[in-house]
DNA sequence: CGATCTCTTGAGTTCCCTCAACTTAGGTGG
DNA sequence: CCACCTAAGTTGAGGGAACTCAAGAGATCG
């Protein structure tokens, strides 16, 4: 398979070789970006497409206070918004988590794209809702789950995305974020997410231990979460299963 | 101006006479909701695109436990997710809040306006990647703010949103959401809503009487809210300001 | 091999929740 | 039009989850 990000959309529509090599043709360049340098920054022209080819990102919002909240993890394969460049500036800023390779489509070679490759466009789409189902299910999290559900909640996120892009075997997937981003990302203080964590390892449901992420018990993990991966919409896809 | 949904687009890209034509034939056939009803539920087969002509609306998802999150709400002008009906099922629902008026357009018609009417697709991007930037805030206002802070930049925000569509006089708007339907939209418990909401009332900056939202103090109520109105893209828009 | 970032643990505090009771508003039928 | 009923809002008291502050241990890197 070419990249990710050609793996990833042949998830959500069947491409064909030319769909396949149009993608390729595209993300052919890919730019390099070390940790924490961002991609783009709130208030700038937003420009082309970004799809993460290798690495980790996540979006992300300073408030006035200092405080920082993640709005979402990028992973290899991810795109950001189609239709972006449409805004007058950006609402919030991206950042390398891990060295990154991301491939930047312009504007119009992605609408030449879009009009030509309907299984693109198609698959774009889908991957657009799925990214706003994420949204979604983290507001979920973030309003209603206790701090150990919510945990417990990423972390199934996290493996069912990363585990068909990543090396990854039996229950076992690379986790690069430190325990300051990921309680940046679920609204936490990095104490807690601390306890929590030490909290599920105690429960024999999970494990974290440099930077990666081992789920010994799926059932469990899955069932403190409330875990339910229907909004990640993986009908089609080579659904990565828990263990 | 024909209805909400040509008024709102209209403020995202400059429409022609067709154009307005073309959106006023598509919605001349608005159904009746009433309070309380769904317009769509979780694990449905998503059909037409909805757009709301009158009343409110909200998505939602209910929990193992039996929670509520509200994930957004929906005020008239406002569609639904464009391209929705590529998902097999619902990830959440769609409850209208008030006697609601909705347009349901076909995913045939949809997909031909927005062939034919570059403005009009122009206009329904924008449109949506405004509605992700309002989740992403709701991510930031659950994660980063304090509840006081939570339901001042919700008011912010609705406020703005309802502004140009419904009936307005100087800070006055009609908001037509309980403490209840609140406290889900903000994952908070209606008890302490309730006492946010007399806090808010007792520093002068706005007050909530019969389903009524007035902006006493408008500078105050932005600032113990942190709001900055970037997200929501109003540049072309006839801005609706606070008083 | 010091410097720096990350993780870990303890102690005390606070914000928000839970439980419970009561008041007010709105709507319906007698 | 009032009596009743139910939904919505209000207030108090007590408890608990998560935060703050602080300090030390462990990694990682130039």
């Amino acid at each position: 398979m070419a990249n990710a990000f050609v793996e990833k959309l042949n998830g959500f529509a069947r491409l064909g070789e030319e769909d396949v090599a149009a993608l390729g043709a595209a993300t052919a360049n890919p730019r390099a970006y070390a940790p924490r340098q961002d991609l783009i920054r709130e208030g700038d022209q937003p420009g082309p497409v970004f799809v993460m080819l290798e690495g980790w990102a996540f979006r992300y919002k300073i408030l006035p206070r200092g405080t920082r909240q993640i709005l979402a993890f990028l992973l290899p394969g991810d795109a950001c918004d189609l239709h972006n460049s449409m805004l007058a500036e950006m609402d919030h800023s991206i950042q390398a988590v891990t060295p990154a390779k991301v491939a930047l489509i312009s504007r119009a070679a992605m609408d030449e794209m879009m009009e030509t490759r309907a299984a693109i466009a198609r698959a774009m789409y889908i991957s657009q809702l799925v990214d706003e189902g994420i949204l979604r299910s983290w507001i979920v999290s973030m309003g209603r789950r206790s701090s150990i559900e919510r945990v417990a909640h990423l972390m199934c996120e996290l493996y069912l995305r990363a585990a068909p892009v990543v090396d990854v075997e039996a229950g076992h997937v690379s986790l690069p974020l430190s325990q300051v981003v990921l309680a940046d990302a679920l609204g936490m203080t990095p104490v807690h997410i601390n306890r929590v964590l030490k909290e599920l390892r105690a429960s024999g449901a999970m494990d974290i231990r440099r930077r990666s992420l081992v789920i010994l018990d799926p059932v469990r993990l899955v069932q403190t979460a409330g875990f339910d991966d229907n909004y990640l919409h993986r009908r089609r896809q080579q659904r990565a299963k828990f263990h």
